[in-house]
DNA sequence: TGTTATGTTCCATAAAATGAAATATGTGTA
DNA sequence: TACACATATTTCATTTTATGGAACATAACA
C-alpha cells in the first residue's frame, strides 16, 4: 500500500522508527546518550521493544564494532567505532561551521533572529538558527518544521518551482489555516507565487503565527533549482514588512555567502544570481 | 557495456557487512567522512552496493532526519540529528569515566584547572573539566562552547588541519577581538599556527579572557586527524607562558593516557604523535 | 536451596531488503 | 529544438532478515 498521505511529524520528536535500520540507529542513540553502562533490559524497557529482539539488535551493533559489552557480558557500551565515526563526523562539519558562522554574523548584523531553511519532502527544515539577543522572540528549535505554504522560506521555494512540480508537491498539502492571513486556496498562492518570483524573496506576514513577519530569499546555486533560504523574523511590533524589505541586501550578501560556502571546491564561484541591480518590488 | 571496475571496493572501507542495519550506518559513515556534499552515484561507486539499494538506504535515512539533501535534491550530506548524536555521544560515551579520571589526576599532579575539548563545527566544545582547588579560578562549564581562533584548543586542532581545509573553515569565522591580546587576523593566525605546529601544543596567552592563560595539545588518534585536546588553564597571576610550558610533559603522558582509553580494544597501541624528544620551542 | 531477575535460544510468520531491468529526469551538446 | 548521455527513481519477483511469543538458561540473591 503506497501511503498517500504524508505523514506531518511537526515538531514532534519522536523517532520514525519506521525501519529496522532506523531502530536500530535509535538504540545506538540511546546507548550513546547514557555516560554508564546498560544492560539489555533496561534497554528493553525503555524503548519497548521486547527482549530477544533487543538482544538481537545489540548483538549486531556488537558485530559492528559499534558497541561494546563490558567484561561480566551483561552491560553495554559505546565502542571504539563509535566514537571515532562521531569524531571524524564533526571534524568534517566544516560546512555547518562555516554556514553557522555566516548566520552568526548576520544576526548581529541586523539585529533579528535568521534561519537557514531547507525544503525537505513537503515541508520547511529549520537547518540552523541563531536567535536575537532581543529579549521578545519566537521559539523555534534547529531541527524543526514549518509547513510550507505560509513560510516565508516555502514560497520561495515554490516560486522557484515549475508550475508542474509545484502542483505535484502541493497535492498532499493541505493549506491549512494557522492565521487570518494564511493563504488557504491554490489560486491565491499563484498568484502570491507570481510576485514572489518577480521580486525575488517572499514575505510571510503573520501567516504562519500572529503577530511573526518573516522574510526569506534563497541561497544560489551552480546549477539547478535552489533548495535553501536565508530568512530573517522578528515580532510584527519590532519590523515591519517595508523594514524587513529594508534588510534585502543584508540578507542577500549572506546568501551570496552561503552559496561560496556550498561551491565550496570552485576556486571562482561565478554569480549565478540574475540579481537585477535594482528590481521593482511590488507587496 | 564494459564494466572496468571491478566490485571489490577500492576503499578497503569494507566493514563485515553482514547484515542490513550494519551496512546501512556503513554509508553513514561514509558520508560523515565526507567535508562536502556527495550524490548518490558517488556512493553506489565507493561502496560497491546498487544504485537503487543505495537510494533507498539514503531515502530511509533521510526519512530519518540523520542526513540532508541539499540544493538540487542530487547531495547528500550529514543531518542536525546526526551531529548532535556525535555531540551527545562524546559527551557521554561510556569511557567518561576513565576519562574524567585522567582529568582527575592531571589536574591533582599540577594544581590548575584541565579540560579535555573537541571542534564541533567552528567552535570548541568542552566535553569535561576538572576545577583546581585553588580559590581564585575561571568558570565554563563542560558542555560549553569558546571561539576557536583565540583557544588553546582552537589553535591546536586548526594547526592539524590542512591549510585548504583551514581556511575553508575560517573564512566565515569572524575572527572577533576579546582581548587586547587576541589574534584578530588570518595572516598573524596563520603564522601562530605554524608556531604550534612545530611545537606540538598551543598557548592562550589571555586572548580569549584576560588574565587567563592556556595550554592545550592533541590526543593522538590511531587513524587521522586528532579532533581531541587536553588542556591546562590558570590566571596569568599564577601561571606564566614559561609556567605552562614546563607542564608539557605532563600534558602529553595524560594525553597519551587518554588515546589508549579511546583505543581501549586495541592491545597495541602504537605512538602515533611524532613526540620529538626536545622540540625548539618558539614562544 | 528456592526464588527472582535477567539473558538467550527456538521457530513459524511477517516484514524488509535486494538488484536487474525499465522508466524518468535532468544536463550538456549539436 | 532535438538528441545523446548521465544520473536518479520506480517496479517487481525473489531472497533475506527481522520479529516476538514462548520456552529455556543462567546469574543474583535470600
Amino acid at each position: 500500500m503506497a501511503d498517500p498521505t504524508p505523514h506531518l511529524t511537526a515538531d514532534s520528536k519522536d523517532t520514525e522508527d519506521s525501519t529496522p535500520g532506523l531502530r536500530l540507529f535509535a538504540l545506538l542513540e540511546l546507548i550513546g546518550s547514557k555516560d554508564h553502562f546498560v544492560s539489555l533490559q533496561s534497554l528493553a524497557e525503555e524503548t519497548g521493544i521486547p527482549k530477544p529482539t533487543v538482544f538481537r539488535m545489540l548483538q549486531t551493533l556488537e558485530n559492528g564494532g559499534l558497541i561494546i559489552r563490558q567484561s561480566d557480558k551483561r552491560q553495554y557500551g559505546t565502542g571504539t567505532r563509535l566514537r571515532r565515526f562521531a569524531e571524524t563526523l564533526l571534524l568534517n562539519a566544516t560546512q555547518v561551521g562555516s554556514r553557522h558562522a555566516v548566520l552568526q554574523a548576520l544576526v548581529e548584523d541586523l539585529g533579528e533572529t535568521c534561519n537557514i531553511t531547507a525544503l525537505s519532502g513537503n515541508e520547511i527544515l529549520y537547518l540552523d538558527r541563531v536567535e536575537t539577543q532581543e529579549p521578545l522572540r519566537f521559539n523555534l528549535q534547529s531541527g524543526s518544521r514549518v509547513p510550507i505554504h505560509c513560510s516565508a522560506s516555502g514560497k520561495v521555494l515554490l516560486a522557484n518551482m515549475s508550475r508542474a512540480q509545484r502542483h505535484k508537491l502541493l497535492r498532499y498539502v493541505p493549506l491549512k489555516q494557522l492565521t487570518a492571513n494564511t493563504i488557504t486556496t491554490l489560486e491565491e498562492l499563484d498568484e502570491e507565487l507570481k510576485v514572489v518570483q518577480s521580486n525575488g524573496f517572499a514575505i510571510d506576514n503573520e501567516e504562519f503565527m500572529s503577530g511573526l513577519v518573516c522574510m526569506a530569499i534563497a541561497v544560489p546555486t551552480a546549477h539547478g533549482r535552489s533548495n535553501q533560504c536565508v530568512a530573517v523574523q522578528a515580532p510584527a511590533l519590532r519590523m515591519t514588512v517595508e523594514d524587513a524589505v529594508a534588510l534585502l541586501p543584508k540578507l542577500r550578501d549572506a546568501a551570496h555567502a552561503l552559496f561560496e560556502i556550498e561551491t565550496e571546491g570552485s576556486a571562482f564561484a561565478p554569480r549565478t544570481t540574475p540579481t537585477p541591480d535594482s528590481p521593482q518590488i511590488r507587496i
